[in-house]
DNA sequence: ATATAATGTGACTGTATAGTCACATGACCG
DNA sequence: CGGTCATGTGACTATACAGTCACATTATAT
């Protein structure tokens, strides 16, 4: 947890510390990253962030929390559809993708979290959150299943681990091989995306959706 | 490349600094690996190392092409059927898992090079293995769609990304989750999988193929 | 036995980091 | 104005690492 002092500062360089320290984390693993270069660019004495933060850790900490809060609260804001498990689960994607499109960094600082080779200091926030959104998929289909919307013969935790799979970041890295564009360009000057509209997405996730549906087989 | 001084060492001698060094590389990310820490274990000179290989690069490069070889060569040995699609597919991926789980340090070695944070000069490595691996999916998928093998009605390669993204490193970690083993478990003390028959693997890999043939659709 | 080439060595250099601390500056209040 | 508490500071410590180099040891050949 932040101290106190760091929230009494004033918004706008509270506001700036956590911008660059995202760009930071998200840009470099966390041993990596470097404190001594958020501090320099923030113009703010190496002394200061200590009186800010407890350590490297609880700075980071802090800013996967945010992040996961912000997507969250970002996905929720896009209320979704409950009668069918199917346009639920486009919603749902949709949401996702392009909550990651528009904020790759913090996009990317999520998604280091779910590195096995992390700091082992993150294994339990990493638990908490995977565990927490293969909780509700999960739920979610098994429930359909009972309402005999999906088919029963497949096992609904495995199927809730590979549909997390294909909905998590490596749809953003589909687009960005498509656009020949590598993830460190896409971290650091988000615009090279201007390709991609939201049609794109679109089509592209009714794809996936048809794929999860209906699978591969028959020759329609 | 490593240096010719190190193809002359004694055969153990080799072995045992390329079994430390593939245990630093896969517990650890490359910039977090230690040379120091290798030659230590192995009880050799620092200096040494660098009579052997250029610089860090160099080894690791020089690893991950180990770990490369000697995958595409076990799956090969696993001859594959070419008549079916799902089939092959079945084997494809049993292969590859029985591979990942056996070999778990080479396993996460070759994982780490996907990690879009890695340094720059392992982005043409990681770029050669995806389209290599991409390209062959694809031209699978094209193929069994002109024979009407597979349904047209999606976009072969999205389809190929999605398939692999299904196939890669995330079945291993489902094991894992499935017997509550973390990763860092897993890669310095692989026994733990000791719970996890080749059957259980087996129903596992089916009930994915199921699940990619035939979707999700209908109560049957 | 001697010369030459190949290997091995570990102290050392340069560099970067997280985190600390004694002190400086500012804000607020009686 | 003066005193007290919160905030800011940057030189400094301890540590770790990749990579180097002058020298030592060993193997090979003559």
């Amino acid at each position: 947890m932040p101290k106190q002092t760091f929230f009494n500062l004033p918004e706008e360089k509270r506001q700036k510390i956590i911008d660059l320290a995202i760009e930071e984390f998200s840009i470099n693993t966390y041993s990596k990253a470097s404190l001594s270069n958020v501090v320099a660019r923030a113009g703010i004495a190496k002394g200061s962030m200590y009186q800010y933060f407890e350590d490297k850790k609880d700075l980071y900490t802090y800013l996967v929390e945010l992040a996961a809060q912000k997507k969250m609260s970002y996905i929720q804001r896009h209320k979704l559809d409950q009668d069918d498990f199917f346009q639920m689960l486009e919603q749902l994607v949709m949401a996702g993708t392009q909550y990651n499109l528009e904020n790759p960094k913090l996009g990317q600082l999520m998604a280091s979290i779910m590195d096995p080779m992390a700091e082992s200091f993150l294994r339990e926030l990493y638990a908490g959150l995977r565990k927490q959104s293969y909780q509700y998929m999960y739920n979610l289909i098994l429930e359909n299943q009972q309402q005999g919307k999906l088919r029963k013969d497949v096992d609904p935790y495995l199927t809730a681990h590979l549909i997390n799979g294909l909905l998590g970041n490596g749809l953003v890295e589909y687009f960005l091989e498509r656009l020949n564009v590598n993830y460190y360009e896409f971290l650091t000057n988000p615009q090279v995306l201007q390709g991609i509209s939201n049609e794109d997405i679109e089509r592209v996730i009714k794809d996936i959706i048809k794929f999860i549906r209906n699978g591969l087989e028959g020759g329609k």
